[in-house]
Parts: structure tokens; C-alpha cells; sequence
RNA sequence: GUGGUUGUAGCUCAGUUGGUUAGAGCGCCUGAUUGUGGUUCAGGAGGUCGUCGGUUCGAGACCGAUCUUCCACCCCA
């Protein structure tokens, strides 16, 4: 035990079944991805470290991995720095860089690099992992995959109505039912901020606003206040707590509430807009909800925020985010390019489809048939029928040792192969194949033409 | 980063106020059955009790540190 080599904390190694599962997740949403449209690219799993810092917020910096310089890093410190003992001073000059904390930030990086050869709009995916120094928990690690799909150069809203279809038609093929389309605008959450004369606390207000549905509105107004919103602000925001009533009920109330704030209103123009045509286009099985209280990822989004979470009853925070940037890259000197874009967490899904009994079981089929090792003359024939099994797609194989009829039956037990071939003397002699279907236990003896087609 | 929690055989877990040689179920290996797995029966192997240090005549049990697990906060996929 002691001496049993380990993994770093939130990391996971992946056996086949897992990678198979993981793989038809993946295949999933790269085809939906494609279909819309999308291309795909890659980039590198480190950047520079000031490519990356200061994009997600102080907190954000903090959960950077950061790579430590190589060569003689330590000797071109100056004492003074050395001896200051201040993460700020010494990080920069020991590290120049950093694992990618999210696929947007290295996409903004990526569409400034190269802007001349880039089409516009530009629609991309991406799916790669990424890296934080995070505290793991269940469905959080510290190594995950982000399914990114992002389009810049365009601030339609059809692309808005797009991704909510991409992600029903992601989550329709994955036989995901019922989950819940979130969707929110930071237009709408600045006119409330500016209709309570809290603009410039934002952030703090954003944040409060969307503890609401975990610790209630009292906690919520509690925290407000704390955070120097004023008395008479939090009393505005009483509509707000008792919004009822469908996506259109909302837009109502919410109309009232903003009816002096011109952004407010943009922002409910959009949401009015993405619903109408949404409703046009009808869901396949996703539900399109209004929620004022989302407020995830503001650090960047400027429009449209969305957030997808799982059927109810499956306790597990969100398993797909997005939403509009109209200046993503600007923070790269590119300006005026709006983007908007959506990420699916592929290991949370991965979670909730196995909660829920929802994988297909022929994903994790492997080998479908195993010859019996009967010795060297046996095996010979036994894999002249596997090569041309092989050749018709079929996946065969032989077992490689003549070993006991018992362990090499386990074998095949054990790893669910459904079939079992065996050829001996007497096979050999009458050139026929005795076929044995390990789900029935039953056996017969056929010709290859007819083991190929009960197989197949 | 803050607070809490967990670690004993491959797996799930017992293990009394600190006391000889640490247990169970399942799994694994061997045989009954040398051309038949998943059932049955008999036998067997496997643990420096997460790691390091401390207290004690004596530690799996107590203390400290560290790693790991899970949870809450922060934040987030």
C-alpha cells in the first residue's frame, strides 16, 4: 500500500470502459458541433503566464497552475525579492508560465494571433482539457475536459437561439430528458444594479443575487446590505424575489421594474427576442427558463448568460455554461469583436448519465469473439478465421497461450466477450467451427461463412 | 485559500477503556471437472492497519505533521 505509486489530488486515471464512455460523449458533441458548423482547433495546454493572469479575477488567479522556469531560475533573483517572501514579487520571476485555466481565453489569444487569416465570423470548437488548482469535490477536479464551441465577428442574436438549439440537440441525442435551459442577461442585471443605485457594485450585487434559490432571500438581502448596497435598494428588489409565472409572466414584471433603466430594457428586448424565436423552433426536449438570479462567468459576458443543469433530482451544480463577450479580445487589442459561446462539462455529464442508467450498453462492447487456444497447429487455423473475421470489421481475437480450457473460458467470461470459438482435432479434421454463445451457454457446430454471419 | 471529514486484504467493511499471532463477506488462486465459463463443494494465498514522527513497558486504536477521500465556504465545468 504505502509503496503503491498515486495520482495528484483531483486527477483520475481512466480504464476502457471509462474511456469508451467518455468517448461517445465526445463523439456526441463534436458531431452536433460540426453539424452547426463549427471548426475545430487546438491549442497549447500551457500559455504565458500573463496571457493568462488577470483574466479571471483575483480569485481566478489563484486556481492557475503556474510552471515553475526551468534551468537556473533561482540564481537571477535578486535578494531582495528572494528574502520578501511575497508570492506577488517572486511568482513572476519563477515562473513565466501557466496550464490553461478555461479554452475561452486561449481562444480570444488565439482569434488576435491570428485575425488575418481568420474568416469572420468565426465559428470554433474546442475540446481539450484544462487545469485548477481547485479544492476537488464531487464532479470537481483539477484536471477536466471543456467541450467549448465559440463564434466572434457577429452580434446576431440568431446565434443566441443557435446554441440554445445546439445544446438541445446535444443533450436530445445523449437521451439526456429534461434538462433546464438557464438564461439570463448582464444588461438585465446592470439595469437593476443601476435601478437600485448599486451600479458599481455590480459584482457583489451579481453575486448575492445569485445565491438566491441556496440560502434564500433573507440571506441574500442580508449579504446586500453587508456589501454597502442601501436600504432602499434592497426594498426595490422585492418584485424581484417573488417573480412567478413563465418566461413572458417575468418579462413583465421585470419591464416594471427597469422602466427607467435604458440598458435594463436592451437587455429585455434580447430575452424577449431568443424566447420568441426559441418558442418558433420549439425544443426537442430542453426547457427554455428565464432566471434573473444567474449571474456565472460576468467577469467577461456582456450579454446573454446561460446556464444548463441537469434533470431534477441529479445533485450536481450546472453540466454546460456560455454566453455573449462583446470584448473578449479587446483585453488582446483587438477590439470591437463581439463572441459568444457555450461549453459543455463533459465530466459532469459523464456523472449524470451514469446516475441515471443512460449510456448505451454497446458502447462498451469490445471484442466480440475469442478463439480457444487449443495448441500450435489449432491456433494456426484459429487465426487464419480471426484475420479474416478482422477483415470484415469484426473484432476477434485468439487467445495467445495454450492455457486450460477452464482459465481460458473465465477469460472470456470476465470480459464479457459474447462469443467463444473452438477449434480442435476434430474441427480441424471436418474444417468447421464450434461456436459457443456465452449468454445462452449453448453451442453448435457451423462453417465460417455461417460464424461470420451469426457474429457479424 | 478557510473549516470539517475519511484512510485496516483486490473490493466493501468489523476491530471493545491502548494488551499476545489483526478479522468477516465478496473477489482471487488450486482441485473436484486434463474440450467448456457464469452455479456448488473442498483447500489455499494475500495486510510494515495511508505515510513520517511522537507519547507508552506496549499503538490499528492516543498526539502532531503530511498525503489522500468526501463535504461546506470561496469559486466554478
Amino acid at each position: 500500500m504505502a509503496q503503491k505509486p498515486s495520482i495528484p489530488k483531483g486527477t483520475r486515471d481512466f480504464n476502457a470502459t471509462e474511456v469508451a464512455k467518455r468517448t461517445y460523449i465526445v463523439d456526441t458533441i463534436k458531431n452536433k458541433f460540426e453539424v452547426f458548423g463549427f471548426q475545430p482547433i487546438e491549442t497549447p495546454s500551457f500559455e504565458n503566464s500573463d496571457t493568462l493572469m488577470g483574466k479571471y479575477g483575483d480569485e481566478g488567479d489563484r486556481l492557475i497552475f503556474k510552471i515553475l522556469n526551468s534551468g537556473e531560475y533561482l540564481k537571477k533573483i535578486s535578494d531582495d525579492d528572494y528574502s520578501s517572501k511575497s508570492e506577488q514579487k517572486l511568482t513572476p520571476r519563477i515562473s513565466e508560465k501557466a496550464l490553461r485555466y478555461d479554452l475561452t481565453v486561449p481562444f480570444a489569444r488565439y482569434v488576435v494571433q491570428h485575425q488575418n487569416e481568420i474568416e469572420f465570423p468565426f465559428k470554433r470548437y474546442q475540446i481539450q482539457p484544462v487545469w485548477r488548482a481547485d479544492r476537488p469535490q464531487k464532479g470537481r477536479f483539477r484536471e477536466f475536459y471543456q467541450c467549448d464551441a465559440d463564434v466572434v465577428g457577429s452580434t446576431s442574436l440568431f446565434q443566441e437561439i443557435e446554441f440554445i438549439q445546439l445544446y438541445d440537440a446535444v443533450f436530445d441525442v445523449l437521451n439526456l430528458k429534461g434538462v433546464t435551459i438557464k438564461i439570463n442577461n448582464r444588461k438585465v442585471l446592470s439595469g437593476i444594479a443601476e435601478v437600485i443605485g448599486a451600479k458599481d457594485k455590480l459584482i457583489d450585487f451579481t453575486v448575492a443575487l445569485d445565491k438566491l434559490d441556496k440560502i434564500g432571500k433573507e440571506m441574500v438581502k442580508a449579504e446586500m446590505l453587508s456589501k454597502g448596497i442601501s436600504e432602499e435598494g434592497v426594498a426595490k428588489l422585492q418584485p424581484l424575489f417573488e417573480l412567478t409565472g413563465d418566461f413572458g409572466d417575468q418579462i413583465k414584471s421585470l419591464k416594471a421594474i427597469l422602466i427607467n433603466s435604458e440598458e435594463g430594457l436592451k437587455g429585455i428586448e434580447e430575452l424577449e427576442f431568443i424566447n420568441k424565436a426559441t418558442a418558433e423552433f420549439k425544443l426537442k426536449s430542453a426547457k427554455l427558463e428565464l432566471d434573473v438570479t444567474l449571474a456565472r462567468g460576468l467577469n467577461y459576458y456582456t450579454g446573454a448568460i446561460f446556464e444548463v443543469s441537469a434533470p431534477e433530482g441529479v445533485k450536481i451544480g450546472s453540466i454546460a455554461g456560455g454566453g455573449r463577450y462583446d470584448d473578449l479580445t479587446g483585453i488582446f487589442g483587438l477590439k470591437d469583436m463581439s463572441g459568444i459561446g457555450i461549453s459543455f462539462g463533459l465530466d459532469r455529464i459523464y456523472l449524470v448519465l451514469e446516475e441515471l442508467g443512460l449510456f448505451p450498453n454497446t458502447i462498451t462492447a469490445f471484442t466480440k469473439v475469442l478463439f480457444i487456444n487449443f495448441g500450435e497447429t489449432e491456433a494456426m487455423a484459429c487465426l487464419k478465421a480471426v484475420t479474416k473475421l478482422r477483415e470484415f470489421g469484426i473484432k476477434a481475437e485468439l487467445y495467445p497461450d495454450k492455457a486450460k480450457m477452464k482459465k481460458q473460458m473465465n477469460y472470456a467470461n470476465r470480459r464479457n466477450i459474447p462469443f467463444v470459438v473452438l477449434v480442435g482435432g476434430e474441427e480441424l479434421k471436418t474444417e468447421t467451427f464450434t461456436l459457443k454463445d456465452m449468454n445462452k451457454g449453448s453451442q453448435e457446430s457451423i462453417t465460417f461463412n455461417e460464424l461470420l454471419e451469426k457474429v457479424n
